[in-house]
DNA sequence: CGGGACTTTGAGCAAATTCAACCATTGTGG
DNA sequence: CCACAATGGTTGAATTTGCTCAAAGTCCCG
């Protein structure tokens, strides 16, 4: 069966969860004008770091689990982040990688609709949900950028269903390839060799394939000079153009 | 290739548009407690339909198109419209069905993300974007509304990415059943035998699977004697807790 | 009653999966 | 310091699910 995940032992939640609270106000914040606080000014950035807390979790740590109440919200500001959806016998899904700056806590009634684990070590801002909903009674800006935010993200999911439900495993790998160039350069962080902070099995978890699979398309596109895999995680895209052109479904 | 879309003849998006404005002040809106307009009183409702236009299109009518600029937001009021995008050689994926009460027109930076097109006849109210977003500042909880509304979205598009990418036929269909009945039941309306205005390569282009299998799925469930297809395009779940399981990844 | 679009069924095929073995890297304990 | 176990990644062979291509059947609607 594809995508069955084996549920690794887990010390908890909290074992080793970091807080590190009130160390990096929000006004010295180096991922600020990437995340939904690049709305706000000074005044209201300072009411906003009263009720943030920076927290980190090691890498496999669970940072929220599906069902939950949500009391908790996130940013994040270091680290990778997987969310991810389970059936019943294991198959798992994975809906997203965050990356610094992205905003973590979409609920439905108040519930987590999805997981959350750390991918590497990660670091984030905690914002307890009752007082952020207090706060953006204040803060209309605020609340239209998570609207906005929100929007992003349904169409970058909508991109996710073209993928999953039309594209080959060739071109799955050349998008996901692309969209992390994309993003890191969003953020800043070099986009050619491009780092691949999860493994395997979380990218075939992502794109609806096995490992094996994804294993043999790198070789594949590896062996047709598109690619070249790196020490360190990282891959070159040797022919960016090849990559766009399968990304987009050619 | 799956997915694969003709491009039917299209005359115009607005050849057959029919302006009906004003005729159904949102007052009367019958779809209203099922919608957006749900947290409006009647004072801010008629400022709403102040700003409002009743439009319809005839069944395969394009209402919008992906990458145009969004200055018209929609409210399905009356019938059925698919959500899709393209790839470059005609594979298609259709992202979601709107029902009546669902919004319409999630864009980025101002251009929809998407194209949609009315499955059936439809009725939709229609709002200037400019006039809805200057309206929204006086409206805090309409736009709080609207942001609870992007979340459940959110949650379905990752449902849907759960099915897409780790989902058999089989589960697929049973899960695209599940969820017609539950919406049918939302809206009042019957959710045993489920109407299915759209046809099989709809569905198809929907679940990431070929007209063929889709035909073949309601077939074998079919003499499974887990569902009974009846005149009408209705689908009766014969074993709703058959359908139930197998929805669930049974 | 006839025509066209949609749906169903069939046969063969192919992309991706499953199952299994092997390889590489890394960290650990003797 | 090195052997070796553990983990994650790669490769191979056989299998399977769903797809492609083709034809026949249904259902509307005029």
């Amino acid at each position: 069966m594809s995508g069955a995940h084996k549920p690794s032992l887990d010390l908890g939640r909290t074992a080793r969860e970091l807080r590190v609270d009130q160390i990096h106000p929000c006004s010295a914040c180096d991922v600020r004008q990437l995340s939904i606080c690049d709305v706000l000014g000074a005044p209201e950035l300072r009411r906003l770091a009263d009720i943030v807390a920076t927290v980190s979790f090691a890498a496999h740590r669970t940072v929220l689990s599906e069902g939950e109440p949500a009391e908790l919200l996130y940013n994040v500001t270091l680290g990778t982040v997987k969310l991810y959806k389970l059936l019943a016998d294991g198959r798992r899904q994975i809906t997203g990688f965050l990356f610094p700056g992205d905003f973590l806590g979409i609920a439905l009634e108040h519930h987590y609709a999805y997981s959350a684990e750390a991918v590497t070590d990660v670091t984030l801002c905690r914002f307890p949900r009752r007082r952020l909903e207090r706060l953006l009674e204040d803060m209309p800006k605020l609340e239209k950028r998570l609207l906005a935010n929100a929007s992003n993200e349904l169409a970058a999911a909508q991109d996710q269903m073209v993928l999953l439900g039309r594209k080959t495993a060739r071109e799955k790998i050349a998008s996901f390839l692309a969209n992390l160039a994309v993003r890191a350069e969003r953020r800043g962080q070099p986009s050619n060799p491009i780092a691949l902070p999860m493994g395997r099995s979380d990218i075939a978890d992502y794109l609806g394939l096995t490992t094996e699979t994804v294993s043999r398309t790198f070789t594949q596109l590896k062996t047709q000079r598109i690619i070249t895999l790196e020490p360190g995680n990282l891959v070159r895209l040797a022919d960016p153009l090849a990559i766009e052109e399968l990304a987009a479904g050619g």
